[in-house]
RNA sequence: GCCUGAGUGGUGGAAUUGGUAGACACGUCGGAUUCAAAAUCCGAUUUCGAAAGAAGUGACGGUUCAAGUCCGUCCUCAGGUACCA
């Protein structure tokens, strides 16, 4: 065996082994328990960035894991490969997005394998071929026939200069990127998946996610939004017509003082008609963000529209106006408005000078609205028959009332809208609809499926090829004229059904459901916790709808999900001559100075700018603090990488990238080494005979067989990767002290380096690879078992316990593991620490937690 | 704004069910080895204090024999907010 560690040979020499033996492609066993462990597949970028390297370490860990508990483990990777980002790449580099991406997913699929990760590469996909697109576009038929998609209009980001659709990101300050025009709101017809017929059962599944973050479903539930509330009618006053509003606080009703309506809703535009400062209100609307955080924090602003509405109940007459804060698309585009008793309500009549009233009043006490709105639930006052009655009563009176006159209805309402899926953009793939010379829309026909996105186009920058080439539209359907649709999808299509299409890649149909039922639903899935509401939840309603498609047999696509956190990198930065703040990469920075604690106090770069230190950062591109994970591999080999990357943090918290702490695993993984070549240097081991062992060796096998114990529970049940690594550090401290004169000392280093080597495999999995055929085991170290815990190595004799007098640590002490109450209170009560503190007192309590703890109360 | 998290030594973090706060590691300091350095090994390392001891987990308050952990109010930071993925 080789003295030196050298990763760069060892990790060539197992990854070549692994990509000729396939280790780890597999098929369907009916005789195995299968694991499907899935990682997010990423968007081809250009590069690995650590945040991909965390997550696919993350799956590996577990999958190899799983695989050392003999289970049949699927580990698929593929690429989310439609995106804006290669149109912008594109049009820089002054390619098409097609060579760009696939050059990218060459180059990040080496990156890959060069980190040992272990996937079934014969599944590998990439969504921008037609080949995984067009059963998305078969699907999308499938799901039209049903009744589950409409066309609408709604509105997008407009630049009038570029005459171009842009997404929120590209949007600055109200502001087109590119050429800097303040952006308008346009209203176009779009394609929209009724993810709301799904509400009521995305929010009940929660509850059937077991092993899904608490933060996850809460803020599924939050953002699914189901809410309870009437739906009533009011009339316009001297009219004929009428409009609709919601709330979920009917119990203020009788406090409505004004109603608002949406810029766009037809009874404002009617109202326009002849009042030029309405229409210059309206306009105002159309441009402003409708994101939803600005809409929250623009100014709330308001034109009465001189109409009047009448109360439902009280038939008295409240003004109608028209505010930038109720949108159209939401609701039902007007709001009722109780001042009183809503804070934002409050701050527009206060505003406008409109009429406050309140009607709820706390239980015990009278109501004050002279500073601010009183939003609680209460008894309602100056309402009538409704006097007196609390929140549910009052609810419950209302609803009969207006139900019985035919002006309103109980309702359930859900904060969730409808799944948007067009985009204006070439890089997606097309919508699969068309529209026939006689103007009928309909989906395109199986047979002409699928519609082919041309990869050799050329950007201008502006306008999507598929759209500017004029050709490309037209098509023959039912032997008429017809033109496609030339939007494509959302990119949440494509990610919101790979995980099935991976258990039958090459299927000549969506999926097969044989194969996809052996392998979902997926057991593990990973990925960052940015898309808690989005992503996940698209993930969850495409597997209800595949299905109800017959596709697939279960409810939910995962059963447990673990969200990583980002990846933080020391940030620096000095300012030029223009004031301008350079960003210079950390690896270009010396640090000259640090302080008596080891702080940074100055630093240069290569150039000598003497930078000014902002600590830690979420590695990107504007901070220019991204660090290569390829540079890290050259320099000290995936393993460390890996290592690392587990160990600095638990998987769900930001992970901070010290360059000192990489040095550290790079170490660790060196002394495993020369601790396993030294013991085997000495040539062959007897037979560990445990009956035999002194008491030192029993405790150093105990320690072993602990945390044995301890590893597979963190990585297993806590998923405490850093724990698990933290525990073997300390018995590879230990093992290095223990002596090995003795056979029984040496069978046990060979025990426990058999037990270490294997507890290690899923985080460094080459370097176990090569160790564990070294310690003189035949066959490959993917082929065992993980090791097991031997129960009657756990026992111990004697415990450890703390003795506290008032809650303070006065003493600890060795018991016999069956010591009684009285006995281990005998023995604190004797502690010189403890006699101190108690004397002159009398013990008033003493609470003894067995085997652990002793409290004496006394005072 | 709203929803969801996080905050513990010089640093990353540990403390799993309310029971020893600081495991493991980095850094720093001291020592060994070396002609010297790198590497490696050994030791110290929350703060104050000579010690006994006291204080201490973002802030303030509460519950409890016992609180990093539970409750209340607040502060700061992060993720999401529906066209970045």
């Amino acid at each position: 065996m080789q003295e030196q560690y050298t990763p760069s040979e060892i990790e060539a020499k197992v990854q070549q082994h692994w990509q000729d033996t396939k280790t780890f492609e597999v098929t369907e066993d009916a005789n195995k328990e299968k694991y499907y462990c899935l990682s997010m597949f990423p968007y081809p970028s250009g590069r690995l960035h650590m945040g991909h390297v965390r997550n696919y370490t993350i799956g590996d860990v577990v999958s190899r894991y799983q695989r050392l508990q003999g289970k049949n483990v699927l580990q698929p990777i593929g690429w989310d490969s439609f995106g804006l980002p290669a149109e912008n790449a594109a049009i820089k580099n002054k390619t098409a997005p097609a060579p760009w991406t696939y050059e990218n997913i060459d180059y990040m699929k080496n990156q890959l394998k060069m980190l040992g990760f272990g996937y079934d590469w014969s599944r590998e996909i990439a969504t921008c071929t037609p080949e995984y697109y067009r059963w998305e576009q078969w699907f999308f038929t499938k799901l039209y026939e049903k009744g589950l998609v409409y066309k609408k209009t709604s509105s997008v980001n407009w630049c009038p200069n570029d005459e171009t659709v842009l997404a929120n990101e590209q949007v600055i300050d109200g502001c087109c990127w590119r050429c800097d025009t303040t952006v308008e709101q346009k209203e176009i017809p779009q394609w929209f998946i009724k993810i709301t017929d799904y509400a009521e059962e995305l929010l009940n599944d929660i509850d059937k996610l077991e092993e899904w973050p608490e933060q996850v479903k809460t803020m599924q539930r939050n953002w699914i939004g189901r809410s309870e509330g009437i739906e009533m009618t009011f009339q316009v006053a001297g009219s004929d017509q009428s409009f609709d509003i919601y709330t979920t606080r009917p119990d203020t009703v009788m406090g409505v003082t004004y109603v608002a309506i949406a810029a766009a809703h037809p009874l404002a535009e009617q109202a326009a008609a002849n009042n030029p400062a309405l229409v210059e209100f309206i306009e105002e609307c159309k441009n402003a963000d409708t994101t939803e955080a600005a809409m929250a924090a623009m100014e709330k602003k308001g034109v009465a529209t001189g109409l009047n509405a009448i109360h439902p109940i009280t038939g008295k007459e409240v003004p109608i106006w028209v505010g930038n804060f109720v949108l159209m698309n939401y609701g039902t585009g007007a709001v009722m408005s109780v001042p009183a008793h809503d804070q934002r309500d409050y701050e527009f009549a206060k505003k406008y000078g409109l009429n406050i009233e309140a009607v709820v009043k706390p239980v015990d006490g009278d109501v004050d609205i002279s500073e601010e709105a009183y939003t609680e639930k209460g008894v309602l006052f100056n309402s009538g028959e409704f006097d007196g009655l609390d929140f549910q009563a009052a609810f419950d009176a209302i609803d009969a009332k207006l139900t019985a006159e035919g002006k309103g209805k109980r309702q359930v309402n859900f904060r969730l809208r409808d799944w948007g899926v067009s985009r204006q953009r070439y890089w997606g793939a097309p919508i699969p609809m068309v529209t026939l010379a006689d103007g009928t829309v309909m989906p395109t026909p199986e047979d002409q499926l699928p519609v082919i996105l041309p990869e050799d186009v050329v950007m201008d920058g502006i306008q999507s090829p598929i759209k500017s080439d004029k050709e490309w539209a037209k098509t023959t359907v039912n032997g008429q004229e017809a033109f496609r649709e030339t939007d494509t999808f959302d990119t949440f299509m494509e990610s919101s059904w790979y995980y099935a299409r991976y258990c039958s890649p090459d299927a000549d149909q969506m999926l097969d459901p044989a194969k996809a039922n052996y392998w979902l639903p997926v057991d593990q899935y990973i990925g960052g916790i940015e898309h808690a509401c989005m992503h996940l939840l698209y993930f969850r309603f495409f597997h209800k709808l595949l299905r109800d498609t017959g596709l697939v047999n279960s409810d939910e696509p995962a059963k447990r999900l673990l969200t990583q956190g980002m990846v933080l990198a020391d940030a620096y930065y000095y300012t030029n001559e223009k004031g301008a703040r350079i960003w210079v990469a950390p690896n270009d920075v010396t640090v000259l100075e640090t302080d008596a604690k080891g702080r940074t106090v100055k630093a240069v770069d290569s150039e000598g700018h003497e930078l000014v230190y902002t600590g830690m950062s979420k590695m990107s591109k504007s901070k220019n603090n991204g660090i290569d994970p390829q540079e890290m591999v050259d320099k000290y080999g995936a393993d460390t990488v890996r290592l690392f990357m587990m160990f600095a943090a638990p998987p769900e918290l930001t992970l901070e990238w010290q360059e000192s702490s990489v040095e550290g695993a790079h170490r660790f993984i060196k002394r495993l080494w020369k601790t396993a070549h030294d013991h085997i240097a000495t040539g062959p081991t007897a037979e560990l005979d445990v009956k035999s062992l002194n008491a030192a060796q029993k405790e150093l096998r105990r320690e072993l067989h602990k945390t044995i114990a301890k590893v597979g529970d963190d990585i297993e049940r806590r998923q405490m990767f850093n724990t698990a690594i933290a525990s073997i550090m300390e018995l590879m401290n230990r093992l290095q002290k223990a002596p090995t004169e003795t056979d029984q000392d040496k069978a046990l280093m060979q025990e426990a380096l058999n037990a270490v080597i294997r507890l290690l495999y899923p985080i460094i999995p080459h370097t176990c690879f090569v160790l564990w055929n070294e310690l003189g085991n035949q066959g490959a170290i993917e082929d065992v078992l993980w090791p097991e815990v031997d129960e009657s190595a756990l026992v111990e004799d004697s415990k450890l316990i703390i003795v506290q007098v008032n809650g303070k640590l006065r003493a600890k002490i060795t018991v016999a593991a069956d010591a009684s109450k009285e006995e281990v209170e005998a023995a604190g009560m004797a502690e010189d620490g403890v006699i101190k503190h108690t004397e002159g007192k009398e013990v008033r309590k003493v609470i003894y937690v067995p085997g652990k703890l002793l409290n004496i109360v006394a005072n």
